[in-house]
DNA sequence: ATCAATGCATGAGTAAAATTAATGGTTTGT
DNA sequence: ACAAACCATTAATTTTACTCATGCATTGAT
């Protein structure tokens, strides 16, 4: 009944001065415009404008429409720029799922240059699911998962981005802080620190110390990683790490670096995509920068 | 392009869950809602929902629109029905234009239950005109003048709603305090305090003193009648009333009233409106109102 | 596994609405 | 007095919106 060629015309008119040159403005006719309002006057049933000779006055009535317009039309117009953007993959919310406790450190890394590149894009991360990380994707909840362990499934579309190390790290003066590398019972009288996550979806556990069916004396839980390495400093446990991660911290405390068995634990953390989302430009380009990012690492190895 | 019927389409999904309970809620059917968003997405170049099986599911893009429609369409919807309203002489707002002073007071008594009858009526006083107060009305500035001078013009309409004498208020102990009534030399030698418009606006001049030649000793202004007689109370001037507003405070104060002249001065006061607003209701009411009121005035003093 | 129910999409036809063109009347300013 | 500017109106046309009929996919029950 009102719709928004009638606001835009009021609006039109009060800015021109006259039906004509509102015409003009929204590239229609004087007769459009005049019957479009005439229509609209008779179905509310009250004058919006008062015809004085050949000039329009608003009426109080046609005041508050005035008013509307100038409230509505620009929300109309600002949403639909922002779509035309979204449509051309240059504006949205990108949600990031992190099945990968310590990958928020890594994750940071990426997402402060990928703002830079995309200014009307906004990152959004979550870390608990209610079913699971594939869930969230499947249901729409998050757009990119990042876990080591990719679920391949209708629909899904992993890449490994990183490859890592998972170490243990103990303290300089520990005991096992000379060894070349550690076996799983080395940490049979040990204190082990982890993030509060269930067991199995710790590579400690199931590539480590499950195999050789040993258990740590002690099991504790933190949060954050700098918590759980101030605790390693001070000799209250032993905890896993990628190696990347311990290493950066190991250069700011008393800490000391050993691989997990002969060869070590190899990880690697994948990103997770919908297939049918592969035309999104800002989600290749994250994807990309976060390739780019392992790339550089490797090359400063070198 | 982004319509309200759109707007309307998206809320309604959201709200019944489906198109087709959508389109029983609008009135449509299911296919005309298919028809109509389709456009819409194709001009968009975006999708709104995603088709899953037999569920819609929103994407980004549509959860924005849903967020505009929520914000949007109650706007909308407001307006229309105070529009309606509006049609209907129920709502409103009444603005009053003042040329006489003191007649504030006497608004204040109408207006009171003027507010409570009319409950969606808003009721806005000027008192400065750019163009005197039959400009205001012919302007549209105003929609009822409060005067008393009635200057008929076309397209206006004056009715009489009350009488009233100006007299003359002193202080008790006032050398005139006896008289029964006043000559134009007697204040001569007195000092007049008026409220601060032009001499040809202010009835002790243009029908007492100028008739007579006659100038008082000193002229002062005041903006409000209780300044004002406080400081007529205090022996600093006189000042001209009408009776109703004089007799109402020399009950609080030590003033004695007197009439100018042997016959005193008759005043009327005018409300007027443009013939073209007779058919709002709640101007005819005011007015009513307002003839109510002096009629009860009337009853009082027999 | 089959079947009915439910839901969305689509094509064609139709009804409705918006728009234009043409024109006339009024006002305004020169 | 005249030309220019402006709005209203009628009639014709184009465009849009809507419905009907139908098809296909999904869902849930037996």
């Amino acid at each position: 009944m009102l719709e928004r060629i009638h606001l835009s015309v009021i609006q039109a008119v009060d800015q021109q001065g006259s039906l004509t040159a509102a015409a003009k403005q929204l590239h229609l006719t004087q007769s459009a415009l005049s019957h479009s309002i005439r229509k609209l006057e008779q179905n509310l049933g009250i004058a919006i404008w008062l015809r004085e000779g050949r000039r329009l006055r608003l009426t109080q009535a046609g005041e508050h429409l005035l008013n509307l317009a100038n409230r509505v039309l620009p929300q109309l117009a600002d949403a639909e720029s922002k779509l035309q953007q979204m449509a051309q993959g240059e504006r949205g919310t990108l949600r990031v799922g992190m099945e990968c406790h310590p990958c928020y450190q890594w994750l940071l890394k990426i997402v402060a240059p990928f703002l830079a590149q995309w200014p009307d894009v906004d990152v959004d991360v979550k870390q608990k699911f209610q079913f699971g990380g594939v869930g969230a994707l499947l249901d729409y909840e998050i757009d990119l998962l990042v876990t080591p362990d990719p679920f391949h499934s209708e629909g899904l579309h992993f890449v490994p981005v990183f490859d890592y190390e998972q170490v243990l790290v103990v303290p300089h003066q520990h005991a096992l802080a000379q060894r070349k590398y550690l076996q799983a019972d080395d940490l049979a009288d040990q204190t082990l620190l982890t993030y509060p996550v269930s067991k199995d979806r710790l590579d400690i556990y199931t590539q480590f110390l499950n195999p050789a069916g040993v258990t740590p004396k002690r099991h504790k839980t933190s949060e954050t990683t700098d918590i759980m390495l101030q605790m390693v400093a001070s000799g209250r446990g032993v905890a896993a790490l990628p190696r990347w991660l311990a290493e950066e911290y190991s250069a700011r405390l008393p800490l000391t670096v050993l691989r997990l068995g002969r060869n070590g634990i190899a990880k690697q953390i994948y990103l997770g995509t919908r297939e049918s989302d592969k035309d999104i430009e800002y989600l290749a380009a994250f994807i990309d920068l976060a390739n780019a990012y392992e790339q550089a690492s490797i090359d400063e190895q070198a």
